[in-house]
DNA sequence: CCCGATCGATACCCTGGCGGTATGGACGCA
DNA sequence: TGCGTCCATACCGCCAGGGTATCGATCGGG
């Protein structure tokens, strides 16, 4: 069959998304018997149902789960296509690399004067963004590099470089039950509240919805919920909260990560630069592919 | 800016590709004016110069060239979205495994009685394709699963699970001058012809371009070339042909590979029995994510 | 130096795809 | 059974996008 247009895609997003065609519609700016026709067409062109619908409810056909998420993947890739090339073309050459908020464990300070060292760095702009909105930039174009967080970003459809690994530790009201031991293990949390945070899904954790580190250890402080983060998170840590070791926690890592196959020398350097800093001078030599 | 359609990146890629209105034109059954409009119309709407064009001749800016790679890796992902979706709607599920001759060291003979076992089981079609269309077919949804081949394959935008590694042998024809050594190095092929093979671009490599493997051995009995492969690849070795160990030669791996962030249990199932066929048996536990 | 060939851009026309409005029909609920 | 909801169908109108004819620039050959 012939392709079908990115247009096409987005309206089955947005159906497949609200599970209802009048809502999609508005969201699309559009009314509601074209959104209908438009999907019509694209099931017949591909042959395959993508929605169930009864009069009363619409929902995804096994099919049409799996084209929502290549879709979604595929809008991204054409995003990402317009943005990359808009931006190798305008005015002068810049890097813009995304974090998420102490999402660099202080080593972008030490990474940014090791770049402009190198003789293919161009300019850098870095962007503090949302927690998890990193990725997404990355994937659609917004950005050229991001600091991801292993093992909770999803790093597929990126080149990453392991930047450090730490150990995690629990973060814990003051009086806290487990505050005063040495160290414990991840079973001696069972039981309590635990944060959950926006575009990562954990099954089963069902605490409180937190946006950002300081949100976070204010509930701690409240005794709302109790967290187990990155060492380099202690930096954080207001006088009313204590931090333990986890011993069996799982080791978080702060990666850098860029799309796969960017054939970009100020990427490459900056990449570089990153394993240079996190690995004590220790030069990489086949950084950045 | 809007997204651009699907037609128009598949419009620009073909013009990109022939660096010619008139051609491009014509491979898209159309015109050439309306092409030459629609282009327009992207680089407008995208506010990037794509394409330098004089009336004798056209070229890709630095933006078109980025623009290009990006397009098709979104065409891709789009064909792969419909492939996907309309594999898993129609009819029985089954998995698409793709190979080059040779291609599986002779693993799938044990790998899918292996995989058959697995609650998850579906049934498997094996497609043996021309060296390096897997990685193609892989990535625009043709197929499930591949074996790919490192460091020559590019793996980009898969997860893949490493099967088993090889030493490289040099296979030389026989009385070659080397023919009697009982172990060579890299650098006493200086001066020798290296076959290319297609969708490999090695840079240098200037020798004749061969398809398959028996193709190979054939020009290497001749003397036209010698070659440097996987161990494996001795089984295929003629009478008049001898191999001799490359000591420093990078040591080849096969790989099992499949679409990122793929959900689908048998997908999972057969990249379990890949390691378990592989390593000897020992189970490895998040094979499949 | 001019003429013809080549090739992309422009001018103009016309069709069909796509979006809009109005309405039908199935289903659930009170 | 009447009403509200929600997707599908019928029908209409517009313009995006494709076609043809032609222009203008540039290069090469006689």
């Amino acid at each position: 069959m012939d392709a079908p247009e990115t247009r096409e895609l987005a309206y089955f997003v947005a159906v497949a998304e609200e599970l209802h065609f009048g809502r999609a519609a508005e969201r699309l700016g559009m009314a509601q018997p074209p959104l209908s026709r438009a999907i019509q067409r694209l099931e017949r062109r591909m042959g395959v149902a993508l929605l169930e619908r009864t009069s009363r409810a619409v929902s995804l056909t096994p099919a049409g789960a799996v084209f929502l998420a290549e879709s979604r993947k595929a809008l991204d890739a054409v995003a990402a296509a317009v943005r990359r090339a808009q931006r190798s073309g305008r005015e002068s050459p810049r890097l813009l690399v995304v974090m998420k908020p102490e999402g660099d464990a202080g080593l972008l300070g030490r990474i940014l004067p090791a770049y402009r060292l190198d003789p293919d760095a161009v300019e850098v702009e870095v962007v503090v963004c949302g927690i998890g909105e990193q990725s997404a930039m990355l994937r659609d174009g917004r950005a050229d590099l991001a600091f991801l967080h292993g093992p909770w970003d999803d790093v597929s459809g990126f080149d990453v470089e392991p930047l450090l690994t730490e150990d995690q530790v629990a973060v814990l009201p003051r009086g806290h039950r487990l505050a005063d031991r040495a160290a414990l293990v991840l079973s001696d949390l069972d039981g309590e509240q635990l944060p959950r945070w926006p575009g990562v899904d954990v099954a089963g954790a069902s605490g409180p919805l937190v946006r950002d580190a300081s949100q976070l250890m204010q509930l701690i402080a409240l005794s709302q919920v109790v967290a187990v983060l990155p060492e380099t998170m202690r930096r954080n840590a207001r006088a009313d909260v204590v931090c333990v070791p986890v011993l069996d926690a799982p080791s978080s890592s702060i990666l850098v990560a860029w799309p796969e196959r960017t054939r970009s020398r100020a990427v490459a350097a900056f990449v570089r630069a990153c394993t240079e800093v996190a690995h004590g001078g220790r030069a990489v030599e086949n950084a950045g592919r």
